[in-house]
DNA sequence: TCTGAGTATGTCGTATTTGACATAGTCAAA
DNA sequence: TTTGACTATGTCAAATACGACATACTCAGA
């Protein structure tokens, strides 16, 4: 968007900015999200490269299929707790997640 | 101990082993564990260098003051989502989480 | 097209985690 | 030794994360 266009529809009382900004997110927030995302992301590939379907990591974990499948989503519900120890489980090492982590911007 | 000694007393149905072994972890459940201490003690340190007190440390997080107290002693009621999220609170970013778990063995 | 294995999504009752509060411990400075 | 700032610990009601279940979607192979 041009800056003029946008001047004016300021002054008409718009804002702009990154999404992080629309949802009223703080940079920590922000960053809690990159990093649900990016420990998702890592499970399915982990899950996937053994072979496994989420209904037997699920067994693994004690867990449910459906919390499996909402933990490869990002979904809201799932803490960094459960995503985490389901990457232990897969045989992710901590070192492994720890370099995960590193590559988030911020 | 001695061997001897040992496997005397593994005769008379003594175990031996780590104390994850005692406690009947699994190895994910014992590097949870890890992670968590390796938080915590991160976290003081962290709040140390800020200048910050406990409670002010709550203020910014919108917690309490017990709970940071809490959180830097490794409770175990408390998630590693809210340790991660006080850390990027006190300005430590993913980056140097992510080196703090690459520390971790196993 | 069916069928079946795998995955996604919504909901529920329960278990765990939360902030708040009360209160006790620690320790330096007066 | 008192005071005052800081930290530790226990408890609680409320919030939220949990596993389980039902059900829908996807898609490859018969």
């Amino acid at each position: 968007m041009k800056s003029a266009k946008r001047s004016r529809l300021e002054a008409a009382g718009w804002q702009f900015g990154t999404v992080q900004e629309f949802l009223g997110l703080s940079d920590a927030e922000a960053v809690m999200i990159d990093i649900r995302i990016q420990l998702s992301n890592r499970l399915r590939k982990r899950r996937a490269k053994s072979g496994l379907t989420q209904a037997k990591l699920a067994t693994l974990l004690e867990s449910s299929q459906s919390r499996v499948a909402k933990m490869e989503a990002g979904d809201a519900s799932v803490s960094l707790d459960l995503l985490i120890h389901a990457l232990l489980v897969t045989g992710e090492k901590p070192a492994a997640i720890g370099k995960a982590l590193a590559k988030i911007g911020a």
